[in-house]
DNA sequence: CTGTAGGCGAACAGCCGACAA
DNA sequence: TTGTCGGCTGTTCGCCTACAG
């Protein structure tokens, strides 16, 4: 059994026909500032029976008390971590890891040497910038609002010869799917707004007052654009494919397996808890 | 272990806080016709890897091989259906039936009389039509155009001594939903319209040309409307929660448990196949 | 500095019959 | 019989400034 093909942090495509890497730093923003990812080609400790009641949690439904036990199931597992990749969900923007664990067997502990990951928080980006939307904001009445340090910071420089000054502006978002936006800088007293483009872009994302938006100005000179939606209790699970209890018997089981055959699996890693 | 403790369709509330159950004939003409339901209390045949073929075919993913196999499950178990609920999915009213299944030993098969389930088609409501829409049903120009023989058959007539005759119609879908609409007869040549508040309703489940709509009415003297979505190569799961993988073994581990345990599983039917 | 509201022009929603398939 | 269209309002969208916290 090799262990080590490879200790670059290998982010190609994966699961047939999906998307390319996401853009890393996005992805982090969107996260937030305490959400760190391990590297691939490290080792990392996996709590099955933890990441069970997380994903119990998201279902928002009991566990009838039918699971199995999986005796040979360690409450923890020293695994190598082959693979990490970033995604976002289709429809919710919602971002999350997927990552391929190895579980290692106790003498491979010892042979082998590999980092022990510590989860270094991820350094946010230093030009950006995060708003939370108000009423305003969200209105069909009028655009969006940009704090003035924000919009000097992370936008491009406006041509304050025209009156009034203003310019169009491109950002990427998640998915980089291109999303356009009128810049301007008027009204008494003066402010940044984006006007045309806004209202598209909060609707087709489904914000409303009290979630976030996120500009960054990259190295590359890019506008890239995040979302991070407030705290609704929701995440209902579309329950309408498998069981509750099929899930948590699935996740318990795919690491049980993988101990017992030192094979790898793959879990999802949900940065909101 | 008890076997039998009621024979009777019970189609209560479950898991805590959850819809009572959804109208019957509604769910069947939704489902469509050559959709049917095991009766609670009878004996079906559960076909693990089957299920798990389907499962796969949503989740539009490869299974990457890792798969235990599970020796003792045979490829069909014999199964007591304990519990039949029918359900719709909150965001796209697709439906799907939970059921309760219990493994019986060889020894129960023999000593045990239940019923063995044929599948029998549901029968249609007699008072229902139902009609895919057109490019203009769902334009935002106009109303819903219906068709005569249908709103002669399931609407309550209208008073013609009225110029133009007209009428509010209120509706329920399967969440038990009211929607409102403004039926009228007008035009040369004269025509059933659906007007004021279609577009909300057509608007608010996403609908679109070549989706179907569907109205009943019932014994009750009730107007139930459900929708049937065209058949869109779409589904692609939220899979920011459970790999494929573990899905698949969650789903066949939850079987071969409850096989070897003789202990109740849940699983979740999608008609749609 | 920025959230909200009033003013107002333009774009769209949505009701109508005409026409034709 | 019914799908689509042009004509025609009434409503909403959305850009602007004023004002206040």
């Amino acid at each position: 059994m090799k262990l080590s093909t490879s200790g670059l942090p290998q982010q190609g495509q994966h699961e047939g026909g999906e998307k390319k890497c996401l853009n890393s730093e996005l992805w982090h923003a969107c996260a937030g500032p305490l959400v760190s990812l391990p590297s691939a080609g490290t080792r990392v400790v996996y709590f099955p029976q933890g990441h069970s009641e997380q994903v119990a949690a998201t279902t928002s439904r009991e566990v009838d008390g039918h699971i199995p036990n999986y005796p040979s199931l360690p409450p923890q597992l020293i695994c190598q971590l082959h693979n990490v990749t970033m995604h976002a969900d289709v429809e919710t923007d919602e971002v999350y890891a997927q990552m391929t664990l190895q579980p290692l067997t106790p003498q491979e502990q010892k042979d082998t040497f590999l980092p022990m990951e510590l989860g270094v928080p991820s350094k946010q980006p230093s030009n950006y910038f995060c708003k939370t939307l108000t009423a305003s904001d969200t209105s069909t009445h009028g655009g969006f609002s940009v704090p003035r340090r924000a919009a000097e910071k992370v936008f491009p420089p406006l041509d304050f010869s025209q009156q009034p000054p203003a310019q169009e502006l491109i950002a990427r978002d998640l998915h980089d799917v291109e999303w356009k936006f009128r810049h301007i800088f008027r009204g008494q007293p003066k402010r940044h707004l984006l006007t045309t483009g806004w209202s598209v872009f909060f609707s087709a994302k489904r914000l409303v007052a009290g979630d976030s938006v996120l500009f960054i100005w990259n190295e590359k000179n890019q506008l890239l654009l995040g979302i991070r939606r407030a705290n609704r209790p929701q995440t209902v699970m579309p329950s309408s494919v498998l069981s509750s209890d099929s899930m948590h018997i699935g996740l318990l089981a795919a690491a049980a397996h993988a101990a017992a055959t030192n094979s790898c699996f793959t879990v999802f890693y949900n940065p909101r808890l």
